[in-house]
Order: C-alpha cells, then sequence, then structure tokens
RNA sequence: GGGGCGGUAGCUCAAUUGGUUAGAGUACCGGACUGUCGAUCCGGUGGUUGCGGGUUCGAGUCCCGUCCGCCUCGCCA
C-alpha cells in the first residue's frame, strides 16, 4: 500500500492545525509497532467499555484498531472520544502497539492498534440512514441508490470500482503497448435513429434542430481509420434510450476499439491477447486459446448465439424421427416449409434436450408445466415431455406418441434409464430460440451452472447472418450494423442476392465476431465495409434509398470514396466486463453513480423541470400536462 | 406498452380469518462497564403501514386507482 503521506505541502503552515495522516487505515503492521503515526477516516464502530474505548477506524484502504485508555490519557481526550459516533469523521494520532486483548484475524492490520493520544474530530454526522456494513443486510436498493454516496462506503462497493479502474488501467496499457491512440469522439452527434432510440438535445443555435447522443462511437472510429490513425481506443460512454435490464443501463460505457489494414483473425487475436492479459490481471486467470464456433453451430447445438458451454443440455435434431409419430403437434410443425433449405428460419422442425438421470429427478410435472407455460413468450405452444423410466419404456407426457420410435429417439439422444427429453416441435427460428431459452433455465432451476470464479468459457461466435427479418415489420434488418462487411468469399453471393429471396439473404455471412464467455456477450465487432458501392447495396437492402442513405451517412459514403483502408474492430461492454470479473449479477453495483428502469437518478433527482425560460432558449415546447391530483 | 414481486419505526423485518393501544432486532438518546472486535447489560425516544378513494361496526390486511423500486416480455442497428 502506497504511503499517501504530502510532501512539500507549502500552504500546510498558514492553514489552522489539522493533523495530517501519515498512513491510511490498511497500511500499519507489526513492523510499526512503537511508532507514532496518524491517521484519519470514518468510525466504522465503536466499542465503549468505560473507561476503555475502542474505535474501528475505517478508510478506502482498510480498517485500525484505535483505543482510549482512561489511565494514559487526558479525561477531556475520553470525553471527546466517548461522543464519537458510527461514520462520524475524524483524524487521530498515537502510537502503535501490539494488541493487548489478542489479534483480530479478519482484520489485515488486526495484530497492532493505534494507543490514540491526539483526536480530531473533522466532521460530525447525523445519524446516518444506513450503515456502510457489508455483513449487514443491505437496506433497499432504493435507500443505496438515494444515499449512493454512504452505499459506495462499503468495502465491497469500493473493491468494485477499484476493480473497474483495474480493468481501464490495464485497457489503456495494454493497447498502448500495441500502437492504439486513445481519441475521444463527440456526445453531441448527429440524430441516427436506426436501431435503437436515441437521446436528443435541442439546439440553441439552430432552432428546430436537434443532436442525438450516439448509441456508439461507430461511424467516428471508422472515419479515424479513414484518416489514417491506424488504431484507435477509447473507453466511451453510449446512450440507447430503451428500458434496462438487470444487466443494461440506458447510459453505458464501452471499450471500444478499431483497427486498419486487418483481417477478423488480427482482430480476434489482439482481443484474445487483452482478455488473456485482463482475467490474469484481475483474477490471476490463465485464460486458455479461445475456440471458435460458427453462428450456425451456436444455434444448432445452443440454440443461441452467445452459448454457455458449462453445462451440457444440448440441443439436437429429432425432425426426422418426429416425422413418423401421430403426434399431431410434431406433425403440424413440420408441415411448414418441408422443402426449404435446412435452416431456413420459417421451416418447421421437432428439437429436443436431453435432461440426464440423476438431474432429471428435479423436473418435477409442476416445473414442466411452467416451461409450458413460460416458452409462449417465445412464441411456442407448449414443452412436450417425456420420461425414460428405470424399465427402459417412455412414460408421462407424450410418451404415447414417441413410444412407436422409442429405439431411434434413445439412439439418437443417446438416453439412459431415468432421463427426461423436452421437446420443441415449431418453425426453425422459434424452435430454436425456445430451447436455447429453456436450456438455461433448466440448468438454474437445476442447479448445475458452475458458481462464479469456478469456469471461464470464452468463445468466439463467428459467421454470423448478415441480415434478418424484422419480426413486425418484415423488412430486413442488419443482425450487427449496417456497416458490417459480408465475409471475403460471400462478397460477391451478397452483390449477386436478390433482395426478395428470403433464403439467400438469410444464408449470407458476415465478417463478425463475438466473444462469448459463459454464456454472456462480452464484445462485439466485425470488419467493416470498406468500398462505397458494397455499402451503398446494403443500404439498398435495407429499405434506405439512395436519397436517404445519403441524408443520413453522407458524411461516411463520401470518406469512403477518398481513400478508405480495410478495417475492423470491436467494442467490449465494459460494465459487463465489470460484473463479470466482480461476480455481481447487477449492473447498477458496477456504476458508481447509477439509473433506475425509469432512468431516474434516485440521489440528484435527475431528470427534473426546466424552466420555461431554458426552454424557450432552446426553441422547445412540452406538451406535457401535469395530471391533476 | 404487457406480466410478476415488493413498499409497515432511520434501517432490516414481524403482525393468525378483517378485530385490543401495529411489535422485534438494529440505529439513535440516557445510564453502567478497563480488552473489546457484529462488545455486553439496564432504560428510553421513535409510526400519515408509499399516496388517494372505497367496502365494513372495524382495514397494515379486502377492492379500485395511483406513485416508487426490483425482475421480466416487447425493445436494445
Amino acid at each position: 500500500m502506497r504511503c499517501l503521506a504530502p510532501s512539500g505541502d507549502r500552504i500546510r503552515h498558514t492553514l489552522p492545525a489539522m493533523l495530517k495522516r501519515t498512513h491510511t487505515c490498511g497500511q500499519l503492521r507489526d513492523a510499526h509497532v512503537g511508532s507514532v503515526v496518524t491517521l484519519s477516516g470514518w468510525v466504522n464502530s465503536y466499542r465503549d467499555h468505560g473507561g476503555l474505548i475502542f474505535i474501528d477506524l475505517r478508510d478506502r484502504f482498510g480498517i485500525t484498531q484505535l483505543v482510549f485508555d482512561r489511565e494514559s490519557i487526558a479525561p477531556a481526550l475520553l470525553d471527546q472520544a466517548d461522543k464519537l459516533r458510527n461514520e462520524d469523521v475524524i483524524a487521530c494520532t498515537g502510537k502503535v502497539r501490539v494488541r493487548i486483548g489478542g489479534p483480530n484475524p479478519k482484520l489485515a492490520t488486526g495484530t497492532v492498534e493505534v494507543v490514540v493520544e491526539a483526536l480530531e474530530v473533522l466532521a460530525k454526522t447525523d445519524n446516518p440512514p444506513f450503515l456502510p456494513d457489508d455483513l449487514a443486510s443491505l437496506p433497499a436498493e432504493e435507500t443505496r441508490l438515494k444515499h449512493r454516496y454512504i452505499d459506495l462506503r462499503r468495502p465491497r462497493m469500493q473493491g468494485i470500482l477499484a476493480t473497474r479502474h483495474r480493468i481501464t488501467k490495464v485497457a489503456r496499457d495494454y493497447f498502448d503497448e500495441n500502437g492504439f491512440l486513445e481519441v475521444e469522439t463527440p456526445i453531441l452527434y448527429k440524430s441516427t435513429p436506426e436501431g435503437a432510440r436515441e437521446f436528443i438535445v435541442p439546439s440553441r443555435h439552430i432552432p428546430g434542430s436537434w443532436y442525438g447522443l450516439p448509441q456508439s462511437p461507430q461511424l467516428f472510429k471508422q472515419l479515424l481509420m479513414v484518416s489514417g490513425l491506424d488504431r484507435y481506443m477509447q473507453i466511451c460512454r453510449c446512450f440507447r434510450d430503451e428500458d434496462p435490464r438487470a444487466d443494461r443501463q440506458s447510459e453505458f460505457s464501452q471499450i471500444d476499439l478499431e483497427m486498419s489494414f486487418v483481417g477478423r483473425e488480427d482482430v480476434m487475436a489482439m482481443m484474445e491477447g487483452f482478455a488473456r492479459r485482463l482475467w490474469k490481471a484481475v483474477l490471476g486467470v490463465d485464460v486458455p486459446p479461445i475456440q471458435r464456433m460458427p453462428y450456425r453451430e451456436c444455434m444448432e447445438r445452443f440454440g443461441i448465439d452467445r452459448p454457455d458451454t458449462r453445462y451440457g443440455l444440448e440441443i439436437r435434431d429429432v425432425s426426422a424421427i418426429a416425422a413418423k409419430t401421430d403426434f399431431r403437434v410434431f406433425r403440424d410443425a413440420l408441415a411448414k416449409h418441408p422443402d426449404a433449405k435446412p435452416y431456413f428460419s420459417k421451416r418447421g422442425v421437432v428439437k429436443a434436450i436431453r435432461v440426464p438421470a440423476p438431474h432429471a429427478e428435479k423436473l418435477t410435472r409442476k416445473l414442466t408445466d411452467g416451461y409450458s407455460e413460460w416458452v409462449k413468450t417465445f412464441g411456442a405452444g407448449g414443452v412436450p415431455v417425456v420420461k425414460l423410466n428405470a424399465a427402459g419404456a417412455f412414460e408421462t407426457g407424450v410418451a404415447k406418441f414417441v413410444e412407436p420410435v422409442r429405439a431411434e429417439l434413445v439412439a439418437a439422444l443417446g438416453l439412459q434409464p431415468g432421463d427426461t427429453v423436452l421437446f420443441a416441435a415449431d418453425t426453425y427460428a422459434v424452435a430454436t430460440k425456445t430451447l436455447g431459452e429453456l436450456r438455461q433455465k433448466v440448468a438454474r432451476d437445476l442447479g448445475i451452472v458452475p458458481e462464479w470464479g469456478k469456469a471461464w468459457n470464452f468463445l468466439w461466435m463467428i459467421d454470423p447472418p448478415m441480415f434478418e427479418r424484422d419480426k413486425d415489420s418484415g423488412r430486413w434488418v442488419a443482425m450487427h450494423h449496417p456497416f458490417t462487411a459480408p465475409r471475403e468469399d460471400q462478397q460477391d453471393a451478397f452483390v449477386a442476392a436478390d433482395p426478395d429471396d428470403d433464403q439467400a439473404i438469410e444464408s449470407i455471412v458476415s465478417a463478425g465476431y463475438d466473444l462469448v464467455m459463459n454464456g454472456s456477450e462480452i464484445a462485439g465487432g466485425s470488419i467493416r465495409i470498406h468500398r462505397p458501392d458494397v455499402q451503398a447495396k446494403v443500404f439498398r437492402l435495407l429499405g434506405l434509398s439512395p436519397e436517404q442513405a445519403k441524408d443520413k451517412f453522407s458524411f461516411l459514403l463520401e470518406a469512403l470514396r477518398f481513400g478508405a483502408p480495410p478495417h475492423g474492430g470491436i467494442a467490449f461492454g465494459l460494465d459487463r466486463l465489470v460484473m463479470h470479473l466482480c461476480g455481481t449479477e447487477n449492473i447498477r453495483d458496477v456504476i458508481a453513480f447509477p439509473k433506475t428502469q425509469i432512468g431516474a437518478d434516485l440521489m440528484t433527482g435527475a431528470p427534473s423541470l426546466v424552466s420555461d425560460e431554458q426552454l424557450r432558449e432552446l426553441h422547445v415546447k412540452s406538451t406535457y400536462v401535469p395530471q391533476k391530483p
């Protein structure tokens, strides 16, 4: 621990005498015994024995026990100490000695104590709404957010903020060593209302015009490549005005990166090195070489583009076997586009998950009935279930329908007595999504997901499709973003593809890549389009007329015309990285001053009303009419 | 926008089927105490049960509305 004692403080002598600390509260050890030290910090707890008072003094660096002893100090000092309460801020001077009452193994400083000879109360506290105590049961999150400055006094929260700092430090060091320049990009930005809903800011100088806040610095970092910056990094704030989740805030941070003259192998290798450095620096964990898994395989085996490979429960296609049954649910599903390509999103399929024997016992009727209800949110009709009993026969659920194909199902799924099978019969898209989500829920319900710190399963998801149909509008939308390039060998197919040929468009693969860890996307990126004709074709496919594309992105299209190097990049979700490396599932725990689900800051009261004068100056008029109480 | 859970003392929680003056721990205040370390012991203050309406002899409890927090679906190029 670094000593924070200042040196050469020229104004010290002109101020009223204040005890200046010589050590932090986490610093003193046996070696300091006998020396006179000054500490400052918050009263973490007090134990008043009358003539003997113990104070645990806390700062960011630790806790040190102070002792006030009637036999060795002035009565006035003891009276002062007698009035100290939790969260008072004090400074004190005294001699370090070995603890008379024996060591406290819970504290790093637990073998010593400071016998106080001088005390200065720097700030007396009102009775705080709660104490920043990691051992006590936490107050409601609402209370923590309202008094965030107190919540952030908790060692756990300070530890998270320290880890967050460590992560950004490692990022800056690593990318600096590899030739990246950190460049800041605008927060007040051109509104580009594709994708996420954006926050907007009115212009005072240009009446009626608005800035958007960036959903990411995507276009600027590409322009920096056109500018010849070669390698860019930024730890940047991004804004998306969509409803938050446990792992999502509308204002969040990315470690944003872009590289010139590279293909996807170069980018992935560079980022893999970063992940390796990061896990080693923060957790001491060695990350082995990261395997790649094509999007198609991810979907086939795990039903999701970010597979959690920490447990089995993989998905199998049993369409061919299901077709031989008389089960109407199977037959109806399989009747959809039976002649389409195998992975066509609208083609009917039957897929299954085998839940192996010891765990399968926990799958009660109540639980599986719940699954049938739950999957309706993904558009599925239900979850057919069947069990293989000890005698090797199917029972319960859809047993009578699948009994005729028992041998084939047992062989295809590798079933053992006691196993349970969960089915999904629907279109490829719905069945895959359903089992992909169900697989994760079952794993959680059965308790087979390794606890935090036990497994770090990385993989690169590669070869994702360029486009997919929007569920509502039916229009093509970019899977990643409209600047993602087709994979090198797909360029011709892309240029030739007929926009009305669903199967052809769906099968075009991009040069995108996502870094996935334990089922969580921690980074996503792609090689970008650097040819104006290819970029124009993408815009056309997305339904942007040349005029619209020019209006929104003319600067990019122009830039691409004036000599753009091949380039590609990636962005890490910083908040999620911190969550994973700290073992928390609440994104608000890794943000110093987070917002609630409706974007409110409970501490400052943002957002708040502004004066009519402010609005007039910005040429803005609110249509909101407050409800009468 | 939809679904779910929650809101009782500063904080964490309890309160039987709708029934006496809404309790406990902790914090806080006062007192005792020289080796504690989540100190202990004694005493005390502290409540618009989120807010508004309704049903009822009687509402923390039931009904309607509303606000806030969390989880979630949609949404998140």
